[in-house]
DNA sequence: ACATGTGAACTGCTTCACAGCG
DNA sequence: CGCTGTGAAGCAGTTCACATGT
């Protein structure tokens, strides 16, 4: 199958938020012009979008909510759910622990990892962290399909390959480095300092 | 002047990462193959992305270290302080709030804003918590260049209209709703379940 | 000899515009 | 008639390849 644009998928995330509000407001059919003017992209892009993975409009009508929406999570794969690991619980990674968009989405936070001794076997909100020299172990009894790294900068590339090792193909990571991993292994990553550094080159830009 | 890319402003911030690094190791000049290996891209690419800013190699050289530090530095606008706010005190809020990655590249945390009384005025790390509804008037003293949105999805759009009526021109937007601001004012998003859904996009798609 | 800087070619995402169908 | 679905055109970002300077 062709190969989908990273912005695409994107945008199909923010089409299915938008079509959830809509499902609650008591809608039954939107246009795609009604679906950009919310996603902040075009009708035809929206229209573009979707083509790539079948028709799923009325002509002259628009889209039915309940049945895009379905689309749509099947599309991105959230018909099932997805098990869940944090690596790191310091700050960020309990605040992650915590968060509650995850759940209703199908991400299923199962374990909590830190190599400090002293955090490990503590409990976050029915969570326990674990002790990280065990995560292959773990993995072999329990399959895992998402870590988020939220460790420092020196420890991710290590934390990293043990993970991999461990079977991991999935990485969210919020560590500001560029990790390296094998293809078979999908990374995004999150870096805060680095949105605030594109933020101040927008202001200064913006000066001159 | 040109309209900048924004994929080439997130590479000049991995770059200045890795110039950071080897200055640090000692190296005193860098090719534009040695930053490409390290930021994952290609030596063309890191050529033709400081090429839109001026010429700073020298041909059979390479890069000084220091040289191309300071003039990505000035690029980025990250030659001053930039003063930050933080909107909302909650798991996220906090976290931010304390993580230490934001002071050494000059964003410095200035103040927590929540609307929750229990709240206000509690400090944390030494930052005060402020009433939100004060923020306008807390602008007019004290400038601000970029507010870190960190509130429910609920609140975000009216915590940001109030932001942009206080003066506010650029925001990082942590709550997963895509916010409408006037073309005046810089908005970089962050999030986390839209990452997560494009990895389980990933997982799907390779697994058919 | 070596590595930069840059026009030119290329690739791929976005926008246009209209045929097709309810 | 309205809105979708989609080839074709347009545009932007990336890669190529080589002239240029040290």
């Amino acid at each position: 199958m062709k190969r989908i644009a990273d912005s695409t998928v994107r945008r199909l995330s923010v089409y299915l938020r938008f079509l959830e509000g809509s499902s609650q407001r008591g809608l039954t059919t939107v246009s795609s012009a009604e679906l950009a003017r919310h996603g902040g992209t075009t009708s035809a892009q929206v229209r573009k979008d979707l083509s790539f993975f079948g028709s799923f409009g009325k002509r002259g009508l628009g889209y039915s909510v309940p049945e895009l929406t379905n689309s749509i999570r099947d599309i991105l794969g959230l018909g099932r759910e997805w098990n869940v690991v944090i690596v790191g619980a310091g700050k960020i990674g309990t605040a992650l622990a915590q968060y509650d968009g995850f759940r209703p989405r199908g991400f299923h936070v199962v374990a909590v990892y830190d190599t400090d001794s002293g955090k490990v076997g503590t409990r976050w909100d029915g969570i326990v962290v674990r002790d990280f020299s065990q995560v292959a172990r773990d993995l072999a009894s329990q399959p895992i399909d998402i870590a988020v790294l939220a460790v420092p900068a020196e420890g991710a590339q290590d934390a990293v390959r043990r993970l991999v090792d461990a079977g991991v193909k999935a990485i969210l990571n919020f560590a500001p480095v560029q990790l390296k991993v094998p293809p078979d292994v999908a990374v995004r990553s999150v870096n805060m300092a680095m949105e605030l550094e594109g933020l101040s080159y927008e202001l200064s830009s913006r000066a001159r």
